[in-house]
DNA sequence: GTTGAGCGTT
């Protein structure tokens, strides 16, 4: 199955393609994406990923909550979404 | 040339 992965604390410099590659480490990602301003298209600093399995979601989130990426410690946790 | 808690768009 998939899940949602909410991702935030993100420096403004970090792309979805960098959370897909990042992720995809881990296990399979369908998708990734960054949140961005719609009136000035700069990074809301947060985003979501999507992974094809729940196992290797929860393995990425284990493994990517606190992690420090670009001088940031960043929070990855199951999006809201996800609630049956 | 900036900012910093949070849960999204097709």
């Amino acid at each position: 199955m998939a899940k949602s992965l909410y991702v935030g604390n993100l420096p403004w410099s970090v792309t979805p393609e960098e959370l897909l590659e990042k992720f995809g480490e881990f296990g399979k990602v369908s998708d990734a994406r960054i949140l961005k301003e719609k009136e000035t298209g700069r990074a809301k600093g947060f985003g979501f990923v999507e992974m094809s399995d729940d196992a290797e979601a929860v393995r990425a989130i284990d493994a990517m909550n606190g992690f420090n990426w670009g001088g940031r410690n960043i929070v990855v946790n199951e999006a809201r979404t996800g609630k049956s």
